[in-house]
DNA sequence: CATATTTAGTTTGTTATCAAACTATATGGA
DNA sequence: TCCATATAGTTTGATAACAAACTAAATATG
């Protein structure tokens, strides 16, 4: 159980807990939204504006492929607007809809129990201590990474 | 970009470190393995024997779906056998091949390296003390789970 | 200026994952 | 013994993710 590296035990349990949190937070999000979408319109909400689909790909360290279909059922559920870009003719410009900011909001209160749950069992300082390390792996990985295959 | 909950940095964190780690594995692996599949094959290398499939869903926290996926592919490939089991007329036993062994080990040989760049690159100490918080969210999220669904 | 290269986005095909529905066998209680 | 319930596995129908191939528009180079 524990003759496999250290770096393959905390990879493994990394990858435990996100398959249990995202199920967590999922059951718990209203609209049938996903975490990928919460996370996009959490952005737009916090961060305001607009943005190309590949700036948020780009930001969320998802492939192109990957944003695209996130933006469409996004799209499909009315909660982002997708305008072409006029100044330029293959880009296009994000913008959440109002409907998309309620969405959000319902989803944070929504997800705050759950999440205030996670920081009780396991302490506020535990988590913030937990933030810088984690930082630096995924830091690595990115660095790792080889030829960014596609603008991800 | 901060305003977010504590829990909430930490969970986007470990999402995308799963993802850029499982590719930057499965980058590596031999036989297009998988991790979970390789995870399944290391599985009966270090403990032997044989299991049944749910047993294995519960070992690695996927629903029973997940695991006849996995089960099916790894049994396409002739890396494990499944046998009824002669006690139950509804199981399975699932045990390695030769093949599965080798494929094994191929894995480790070619994974090792990915692992002890990340180890040099975040430290063995920061590594270790990352486990036991991680294990706590674990188990919170494993705990906080409602009726498991089925049998995961 | 014309062609080559890069960049933006989409599509395709594969795997993983979940929940829920389904089949078949086992077990427990009346 | 018989029926109800629980358990083992599979299947179905979603979403997410990747890589790779593809279209179209923009930029760079000769």
């Amino acid at each position: 159980m524990s003759q496999d590296p250290l770096a393959f035990r905390v990879m493994n349990e990394i990858g435990i807990i996100d398959q249990l949190g995202r199920t967590a937070l999922e059951a718990v999000l209203p609209d049938d939204l996903t975490v990928p979408q919460f996370v996009v319109l959490n952005h737009f909400v916090r961060l305001g504006g607009e943005r190309s689909p590949s700036d948020l790909a780009r930001i969320f360290q998802v492939t192109k492929g990957t944003m695209t279909s996130t933006l469409q059922r996004l799209e499909a559920k009315r909660f982002i607007d997708m305008l072409p870009d006029p100044e330029d003719g293959r880009g296009k410009r994000v913008r959440i809809t109002d409907a998309g900011r309620a969405a959000r909001e319902a989803s944070i209160a929504a997800v705050a129990p759950v999440l205030a749950q996670i920081e009780a069992a396991v302490g506020a300082e535990a988590l913030a201590t937990l933030l810088p390390a984690l930082s630096r792996i995924r830091a690595h990985l990115d660095a790792a990474r080889d030829g960014p295959a596609q603008t991800r």
